[in-house]
DNA sequence: AGCACGCCGACT
DNA sequence: GTCGGCGTGCTC
C-alpha cells in the first residue's frame, strides 16, 4: 500500500499541522526508534497544544535558520501512511483548482477525528488540598467567576472537567469576568491545573470472539477423552456455527456461559480474543440477486464499458426506468474479479436505501457505504476497511470521491446532473464530479456518469461523441468519450405521457384550490381502483409565508432575512413558524405583531398544506408526507417507503427527495402541484434543473405493469424548460436538428428522431443563454463569500476585498469583477453576507486566490465553480 | 486556536 | 508603583 520509501535514517521531518493559520511546513525531529515517513499522521506539540500533523517530507539535513535545540520532536505516529502518490496528488490537485488550504482538503478527506486536537481539561489539585484557613485568604483576592468556578469543580465527584465545558458554565450566566482569567487566578494560586489528553483517534470498536482452534476435525474422534458430553455438544455447535463467532451470539446460541467456554478455551479447543468490529450500519437482509438479462440497448452499453481501458469516460443516458443500475452492477462485477475496487457516487445516500440493497443483494459484504450521516465510529471504521480491505465497491455521497480505496477499477457517478454532488458549504468547494476525473485519470480508470437527464456541462462535453461508439483505439480525442444512450424503459414500459395543465385556466374557471379538476378526477380514480400516486411540490412545511391581510404585514425570521414559513403537521395540531436557513421556531400569533389584527392569511404551499388540503378534499386517501421534514431520523426514508411499498398508503407527498432513484413498481400517477417554483429562482440553472426534475419526478411513474399517467400544474405553460419536457426522450446529443452553439461546425448533424427537437432546442436555447452572459460552459466563475456578525465590518471588508482584487486584476490576474453585492438573502442566522463574483473567460488562467485574507471576524468563503449562487 | 509578550487604567 | 485588563503575533 505504502508507496513511498521509509527513510529510516532521516532526522527531521516536514510536516503539515493542522492549525488555524499554520499554513506552512515545520520541521520537527524524528525521535529514535520512531519510523516515520511521508504520508504518516503523526501527534506534535504545536505551541502547547496537542495536534495531529501529516509528514510531508523526510530529511537528513535542517533546512537553514533553524536552530536544533528548539526543535521539538514527534510525540507519535497515529497512523502511518495510507496514501498513495496517486491519492496524494489528487489531494494536491484538489488544493489547488479549489484554492483551498492542503490542509483543509486534508480534513475533508479524512474520517473525522483523525487530526482532531488535544483536549484540555482542568482538574483540581489533589497535591495542594485546600484548607478552609487557606481557602478564605485566597478567595479575597480572586474574581466571583473563579469562585464559581471552583465550586463546579469541588462539587463534581473527580474534580475534573474538560476546558470547554468550564468555559460554557462560566458564559453562560453572567458576563463578568472570562473563563480564561478565572482558570488562570486559579492556576497561579495552586488551586487548579491544567492538562491535555492526547487527540484520540477514533477507535475501532472490539469485541469478544470466540474462534474454534484449527484442528477440531481432528479432534472430533478424539473428544471423549478429556471433554464432557456438554463440552463436546458446544464444541460440534461452534463448528456448526462456522467456528467464529461473537462471544456473545456464542453464548445465546449454544445456551452455556462465558465460564464454560472458557474452561474449553484453557483445555485448548478454542480461544477467545478481542477483534475488531466494522459497524456496518443497519443491514437489510438483501436476498441473493442474479444478474438480469438485458436488454439490446444494455447489453450494447455493458460491451462498451467493459472494453473500457485505462482513463476513460462514458455518459450512461437512459430514461428513467431504462435500468441503469443493472448495467453498473454487471460492469462492475468483472472488475472485482480482477481484485480491484469500484467507487459508486450518489446524490444522497439516505434517499436510495433501494440502490444499496441492490448493490448488497448483487455483491454482499463488499459493499460498503459511505457518507456523512454515518456516525464517526463507523465511518472511521468503513475507512479502515477501504485502506486494508481487498475488492469492494464503496456506495457513497460526494464525500466518499476521496475513499482510500488503494486499487481502484472504476467510478460511477449516478444521477450526474444532481447538484449535491457540489459542496458549498465550507471550503473547499469541491465538484465530486470533477474531483472524480481527476481521480480516474491519476488511477487510469474509467469513469461512468449515469443520468437521465445529463446537465448542460455534461451534455456540451460528449456533444461531438457518436452514440453507442465501440472502443476505438485509433479515435482521436484523448481521454476516450464514450456517448450510452438507454432510450427504453426494461420491457418495453413506455415512457408516461405528461399533461400540462394550464393553472391560470383553472383559476379563471373558478377552481380556487390546489388540485386542477383534470388531477382531482385523476386522484379519484386512483384511490377508487387501489392504485398509488406520489405528489410533488418543491417545497415543504404547509406555506411559503404568513402575512396580515391588514397591514400587509409579513412574518419575517428575526435571524435571516427570509420569511417564515407556516407548518403544522396536521389541522388539530399547534400551528408554528420556522426559518428554512437558520432553524428558527415559534408558535403561530394569533394575532398580528404590528396591528394586532387577527387576520393572518397563509400563501403559497408545501408539502403539509398539500397534504392537508387532500384530507378535506378526499378524506378516504391515505396519504404520507416525504420531505425533509419527517425523513430526519435515521431509517426513515426506508421506513416510509417500505410502508408505501407495502400498500399502507395511497399517496406520496413530498418534495426533491422523491426524485432521487426510488423505485415504486406500483405508482401509476404523478402529480407536479406547481412546476412554477422550480422555473422563477435566482439562478442561472433555474430552467435547467426545473426540467431535470420534473422529468426525474414524471419518472416514478408507471414502472410497473400498469402505465403511467403525469400531470404536471403550471401558471406558466408556455416556459421553454416546460416546453421541453412534453417530449422527454432521451436525446442523442449530436441528433438535434439545428445546432447554433457558440461553436459552430463541431456538432455532426443527424437524423431528427421523435420527440428530440423540443429537448435538443432548449438545450440550444440555455446553451445560447450562457453563452451571451458568459457563464458556464462559456467561461468560469468564482465565488466570494463574506459573511460576519456586524455588519459595517462585514461590509467594508467586502469593499477592500474588492479594490484589493481590482489591483490584482492591474497587475495582471484576468477576470471581471462583479460586486461587491450583498447576497440575495443579505442576513442568515445573523450573519451579513455579501458576494463578490468574479467572471473569468475560458482560456484564462485562474487567479490565486489562496493569499486573500478577510479580517478577524469575518468568514471568507472561495467558491470555484459554483452551482449556488445564493 | 491558545498562550505568549506587552502596553495602558484602578488598586496597595 | 503593581495587578490585571485585553490587544497583536507566533507556534518548528
Amino acid at each position: 500500500m505504502r508507496d513511498f520509501e521509509h527513510h529510516n535514517s532521516a532526522v527531521w521531518a516536514e510536516l503539515l499541522v493542522d492549525c488555524m493559520g499554520a499554513s506552512g511546513l515545520y520541521t520537527y525531529r524524528i525521535p529514535d526508534g520512531l519510523s516515520v515517513g511521508p504520508g504518516d499522521v503523526v501527534s506534535v506539540f504545536f505551541g502547547t497544544q496537542q495536534v495531529g500533523a501529516i509528514t510531508v517530507r523526510t530529511s537528513d539535513c535542517l533546512s537553514e535558520g533553524l536552530n536544533p535545540s528548539s526543535i521539538k520532536s514527534i510525540e507519535e505516529v497515529i497512523s502511518p501512511a495510507f496514501f498513495t502518490k496517486e491519492y496524494w496528488s489528487l489531494l494536491n490537485r484538489v488544493a489547488d483548482y479549489y484554492q483551498t488550504p492542503f490542509i483543509r482538503v486534508l480534513k475533508a478527506a479524512l474520517p473525522p477525528g483523525l487530526l482532531s486536537k488535544s483536549q484540555r481539561r482542568i482538574r483540581l489539585c489533589k497535591t495542594n488540598p485546600i484548607g478552609t484557613i487557606e481557602l478564605s485568604i485566597n478567595l479575597q483576592k480572586i474574581s466571583q467567576s473563579a469562585i464559581q468556578l471552583l465550586e463546579i469543580l469541588r462539587n463534581s465527584p473527580d474534580g475534573d472537567y474538560s476546558w470547554q465545558y468550564l468555559q460554557r458554565q462560566i458564559k453562560a450566566p453572567r458576563k463578568t469576568g472570562s473563563a480564561t482569567q478565572a482558570i488562570r487566578q486559579l492556576k497561579q494560586r495552586g488551586l487548579v491545573e491544567s492538562y491535555l489528553i492526547a487527540p484520540r483517534a477514533p477507535r475501532a470498536q472490539k469485541r469478544q470472539a470466540v474462534v474454534l482452534t484449527a484442528d477440531i476435525e481432528l479432534a472430533t474422534g478424539q473428544l471423549t477423552e478429556n471433554l464432557t458430553s456438554r463440552q463436546q455438544e458446544i464444541l460440534t455447535g461452534l463448528a456448526r456455527l462456522g467456528g467464529e463467532l461473537w462471544l456473545s451470539d456464542a453464548l445465546q446460541q449454544l445456551h452455556t456461559t462465558s465460564k464454560t467456554l472458557k474452561k474449553i478455551a484453557d483445555l485448548g479447543y478454542l480461544f477467545i480474543e478481542p477483534r475488531e468490529i466494522l459497524r456496518a450500519g443497519s443491514h437489510s437482509q438483501a436476498l441473493p440477486d442474479r444478474p438480469k438479462t438485458l436488454t439490446e440497448e444494455q447489453a450494447a452499453a455493458l460491451g462498451v464499458l467493459q472494453g473500457l481501458t485505462g482513463y476513460a469516460e462514458a455518459l450512461l443516458h437512459g430514461v428513467t426506468g431504462s435500468g441503469k443500475t443493472e448495467v453498473y452492477l454487471q460492469a462492475i462485477a468483472p472488475i472485482l474479479n480482477v481484485q480491484k475496487s469500484a467507487l459508486v457516487l450518489v446524490p444522497e445516500i439516505g434517499l436510495t436505501p433501494q440502490l444499496t440493497d441492490r448493490f448488497r443483494s448483487r455483491f454482499g459484504q463488499q459493499v460498503c457505504v459511505y457518507h456523512s450521516g454515518l456516525s464517526d465510529g463507523e465511518r472511521y471504521d468503513t475507512w479502515r476497511k477501504m485502506l486494508t480491505g481487498g475488492p469492494q465497491v464503496i456506495i457513497g455521497t460526494r464525500s466518499a470521491i476521496f475513499a482510500p480505496l488503494p486499487n481502484l477499477g472504476v467510478i460511477i457517478l449516478d444521477e450526474e446532473h444532481d447538484s449535491s454532488f457540489k459542496q458549498d458549504q465550507p471550503m473547499p468547494c469541491y465538484h465530486a464530479q470533477q474531483v472524480a476525473r481527476w481521480r480516474a485519470e491519476l488511477e487510469q480508470c474509467p469513469l461512468i456518469l449515469g443520468s437521465a437527464t445529463p446537465s448542460l456541462e455534461t451534455w456540451v462535453r460528449f456533444k461531438d461523441v457518436k452514440p453507442n461508439s465501440k472502443p476505438d483505439s485509433a479515435q482521436a480525442i484523448k481521454p476516450q468519450r464514450h456517448y450510452l444512450s438507454l432510450p427504453q424503459r426494461v420491457h418495453a414500459r413506455p415512457l408516461p405521457p405528461i399533461e400540462l395543465i394550464d393553472m391560470r385556466r383553472e383559476l379563471q374557471d373558478g377552481n380556487r384550490t390546489i388540485f386542477s379538476r383534470p388531477l382531482q378526477t385523476a386522484l379519484e380514480s386512483l384511490v377508487e381502483t387501489g392504485q398509488q400516486g406520489i405528489l410533488f411540490i418543491h417545497r415543504r412545511g404547509h406555506s411559503s409565508f404568513v402575512s396580515c391581510r391588514s397591514c400587509g404585514h409579513v412574518m419575517e425570521c428575526p435571524n435571516c432575512d427570509v420569511s417564515l414559513s407556516f407548518h403544522q403537521t396536521h389541522s388539530k395540531a399547534a400551528a408554528h413558524l420556522r426559518c428554512h436557513y437558520c432553524g428558527y421556531s415559534k408558535l403561530h400569533p394569533k394575532k398580528c405583531p404590528e396591528c394586532q389584527s387577527p387576520y393572518l392569511k397563509t400563501f403559497g404551499s408545501g408539502t403539509q398544506r398539500v397534504v392537508n388540503d387532500l384530507a378535506k378534499y378526499l378524506p378516504q386517501a391515505r396519504c404520507i408526507r416525504f420531505d425533509s421534514d419527517t425523513t430526519r431520523n435515521k431509517g426513515a426514508h426506508r421506513a416510509l417507503l417500505t410502508r408505501f411499498a407495502n400498500g399502507e398508503a395511497d399517496l406520496l407527498v413530498g418534495t426533491q427527495m422523491l426524485t432521487k432513484g426510488i423505485d415504486l413498481p406500483q405508482v401509476t400517477l404523478v402529480g407536479v402541484i406547481a412546476a412554477d417554483g422550480l422555473l422563477f429562482m435566482p439562478d442561472y440553472r433555474a430552467s435547467e434543473r426545473a426540467f431535470q426534475t420534473i422529468t426525474q419526478v414524471a419518472g416514478r411513474a408507471g414502472r410497473g405493469a400498469q402505465p403511467g399517467r403525469v400531470i404536471v400544474q403550471t401558471y406558466s405553460p408556455e416556459h421553454a424548460a416546460i416546453e421541453a419536457l412534453m417530449k422527454p426522450a432521451a436525446v442523442a446529443p449530436h441528433l438535434t436538428e439545428r445546432d447554433e452553439t457558440a461553436q459552430p461546425g463541431t456538432t455532426q448533424k443527424g437524423t431528427t428522431q421523435p420527440g428530440t427537437t423540443q429537448y435538443g432546442e432548449f438545450l440550444q436555447q440555455e446553451l445560447r443563454d450562457r453563452a451571451s452572459l458568459g457563464y458556464p460552459p462559456y467561461g468560469r466563475l468564482i465565488l466570494l463569500r463574506l459573511s460576519g456578525i456586524d455588519e459595517q465590518t462585514t461590509e467594508n471588508a467586502a469593499a477592500r476585498l474588492a479594490r484589493r482584487l481590482e489591483i490584482n486584476a492591474k497587475n495582471g490576474d484576468r477576470y471581471d469583477i462583479l460586486g461587491p453585492v450583498p447576497a440575495p438573502i443579505f442576513r442568515v442566522a445573523r450573519r451579513y453576507r455579501w458576494h463578490i463574483l468574479l467572471k473569468l473567460k475560458p482560456g484564462d488562467p485562474a487567479p490565486q486566490l489562496r493569499r486573500l485574507r478577510a479580517p478577524k471576524g469575518i468568514s471568507l468563503t472561495i467558491d470555484v465553480d459554483p452551482l449556488n449562487l445564493s
